[in-house]
DNA sequence: TCTTGACCTTGCCCCAGGGTCAAGGTTCGA
DNA sequence: TCGAACCTTGACCCTGGGGCAAGGTCAAGA
């Protein structure tokens, strides 16, 4: 005749637990002594070890009530179930391991390896803060909607980096964002960039879009993505 | 401007937790539109796929809500510490999925292997039921409490099966569970037991006992556990 | 004998959402 | 323009216990 606490002890369980399994109705309630504490006897301990090692296993308690009085192939059939799922939420937790581990610190928690080199590059080219988080941003999005769409339009993206021309303009263009949209610097910068495009087109256009959706979501609707500036540009570009 | 559905999907999670990392202050409310919907942007989507990143590795969400602000030394360190104890349950999961696989089905699930091979040389023996529901859960018991002793001892009893005089009084002592107390045979009983154990006292008796209070709990306390003829053959063979 | 610390009791709130509900909004095809 | 299908809203209950509160109990020592 032992206390809630022994038995705990003895099963490797909390008191917590037991009464929890008490209330579910899967260890049966035990007499009680004269001062009102509940006193156990070996049969209840043989119960609760057998419900804890189903409860380990992550089995429901619903599902352990029935297991405890299945009969063998049931029983046999459900634990063939219960390591399968075991082995799944193995798989899934070494999954999200893996992300951790590859992504380290700073951007690169949310964003791909490439996607976080690349903003090192902008960072190492000078690009301000602002657009860099502009950027991050923007990939944050794009991998979430396709990572296939994201890793290919990176690399590209990566590339285009490496023409002088290419990185002098969109260091103008991150500059251009705070000047006043009257400058007379912005119709020059609108036709070096349209003959540059003009000249890229080919390559950078060919492609299909898989999920044009997210792609607008993140240019629009960012906060800080435009300024009266670029906006100016937009509108000399275009007409 | 998106709905929380349409967010939802973007970021791989339910609606439900959406609405859940409002509650606890995760993710700011947005506004809402001339119907009380709720109206996204492109940096909600951002905000929630860092949440969800976290929140997927396990970690609490006051945590996350704590760190999503954090400066990048304090999230790396927060990362190693995370990426630990993801570790941790992968390993706790792959022994509960251990004991599992090796304790397939019936008898198996609760006692060790070694266990259900004596309990099926028990059955084979032709002992009852009855003891062998006795037998197993002494030695869940045994188990819980002291796994290697309970090593030692199946072992031991295992070795002692081999012993045909053993074995004899065993399927004796099985039977005259059910007999009257007066029965004739008891006397007889008791005394070959006696004279086996006087040939065999110096091998079981010499060990420590590490458990002896489970031990005696499953041997005092189990329902069933004697009957008027046990109860008697105690008493003669002290006697 | 009184006290101290460990143990027990019930009860309530908390996590991180999932399930379900009723009520109303939106969108699309007929 | 109507109805059907789908969406959104908040509210409430469920999990498997952990933590905490407020009180009763027990065994041992001063």
């Amino acid at each position: 005749m032992i206390t809630i606490g022994r038995l705990a002890d003895y099963a490797g369980v909390t008191v917590k637990a037991i009464r929890h399994y008490h209330k579910r109705g899967l260890l049966p309630e035990p007499g009680r002594d004269s001062s009102g504490y509940r006193r156990y006897t070996a049969e209840d301990a043989v119960d609760l070890v057998k419900i804890r090692t189903l409860a380990q296993a992550g089995v429901p308690l619903a599902r352990v009530k029935d297991l405890l009085d299945a009969d063998p192939d049931a029983l046999t059939a459900a634990i063939e179930e219960i390591d399968r799922d075991l082995r799944d939420r193995i798989a899934q937790l070494q999954h999200v391991r893996d992300q951790l581990v590859q992504l380290r610190g700073g951007d690169g928690l949310f964003v791909s390896p490439e996607v976080a080199g690349y903003l090192d590059d902008l960072r190492r080219l000078g690009v301000s803060e602002r657009q860099i988080h502009l950027e991050r941003d923007g990939w944050i999005l794009m991998q979430t909607a396709s990572p296939e769409d994201a890793a290919l339009w990176i690399a590209e993206k990566r590339e285009l980096m490496t023409d002088p021309d290419f990185r002098a303009l969109y260091l103008e263009h991150d500059a251009a964002y705070d000047w006043p949209p009257s400058d007379p610097r912005l119709p020059a910068l609108a036709d070096r960039t349209r003959d540059w495009f003009a000249r890229h087109r080919s390559r950078s256009e060919t492609r299909p879009v898989r999920n044009p959706d997210i792609a607008r979501l993140a240019v629009q609707t960012q906060p800080g993505a435009s300024s009266p500036a670029w906006d100016r540009l937009t509108r000399l570009m275009e007409g």
